[in-house]
DNA sequence: AATGAAATTATTGTACACAAATTTATATTT
DNA sequence: AAATATAAATTTGTGTACAATAATTTCATT
């Protein structure tokens, strides 16, 4: 049986969107106590959840990141390695389930509010990275989403143009069995996404 | 100034260096008050080493890891993305003196201890991660090494023949900017020291 | 006013106590 | 004997106190 959300998760998750919805400044020192206090919570699970956002690198020497457009395309770069190798994976291997999941992600972006929409659009990248069936690449890329989250959270409330064609073309390769095709069209398709977020800043 | 090591710190490194030296076997469940009792310290600090080190991959539900190929293929599939990436910008930027480090890395790697040749092997990877100038993939790989190096700890205490002329062809590929044979050069190279290891299995 | 030393305050690190949860052992029933 | 319930133990989660360190302020001296 698994237990349910303890102090530290619940400290962690509200920390996290805390800084997401900016509620602490860029560059804001955070205290265990002021953060306990605001929780009511003792310090010790505040340690615990301010080390997991370290971790992921939100908080950097107990102050919440300010990312800077190269910690950006740092972080795309090795995104684009990433899931460029685990879109290929997918058009080698992927099952028709899969398949038919990735279609319903993107029959879900078009439509529903924006948050459902980043929602889709956020499922359809994972799917592929899942299909990669490398835990080291999947955690990785797990790490790695919250930063590009606070950096997109600030610049973009709307969606990409073209975004949902790009998806559509990958799924083609992938069904395809494309695969050097899938790894050019997801590159492609990321650093326009990159090239977006850094314009719109 | 910067504080001299804490009692976390220290626990960090001698869990680590324990689990290396397989003094807690593979699997072996790690508990707070057994650890703190060897360490001599109190709980505290044994959880933040615990936790860091499950950062990492060395621990994982409180057990020691007991990594499997396919773990250390997933981590070697990651790592020939990193670093062939990594030594590509290597091949187009690296100045005169970081190529200079290298060649040391090299003349050292031919003569020494063990422990030393493998130390200076390891730092011209760490050499052309850096010249990456990512800091996410550097971080990446970092967060790998403990993997890597407690599986080759059992594995291999030689060194694999032809490393040495392997690192000697990056090298001159890097000093002639020659970016796509450095990528091409570095994945074989990790790919036979994967391949090695997973042969003396 | 600028500098630097001393004192004050704030913050983090560590130990420890107790509670909650989990695991293991024991007893009971079928 | 197997299955289930109950009790004991171990282990982890959380709060809190105090110590160590770092940051800030105050104040004296030039």
């Amino acid at each position: 049986m698994k237990q349910q959300h303890s102090a530290s998760d619940t400290a962690y998750e509200k920390i996290r969107d805390a800084i997401f919805e900016e509620k602490y400044e860029r560059g804001e020192k955070l205290t265990e106590v002021k953060l306990a206090d605001e929780l009511g919570v003792s310090r010790t699970p505040v340690r615990d959840a301010m080390r997991k956002l370290e971790e992921e690198g939100l908080i950097k020497d107990k102050r919440v990141i300010n990312p800077t457009i190269k910690d950006l395309m740092n972080t795309f770069d090795v995104r684009m390695l990433l899931e460029g190798f685990a879109v290929r994976q997918a058009a080698r291997y992927m099952g028709p389930d899969r398949v038919k999941d990735l279609q319903r992600c993107i029959e879900a972006a078009k439509q529903g509010t924006t948050e459902e929409i980043m929602e889709a659009n956020k499922e359809f990248h994972d799917i592929i990275v899942r299909a990669s069936n490398n835990d080291v690449l999947i955690d990785t890329i797990e790490r790695m989403q919250s930063v590009i989250f606070l950096f997109r959270r600030t610049v973009v409330y709307h969606q990409r143009p073209r975004l949902i064609e790009e998806h559509e073309a990958i799924l083609k390769a992938i069904r395809n069995h494309e695969e050097e095709k899938a790894e050019a069209l997801m590159k492609s398709h990321l650093k326009k996404d990159l090239d977006f977020s850094i314009h719109s800043w």
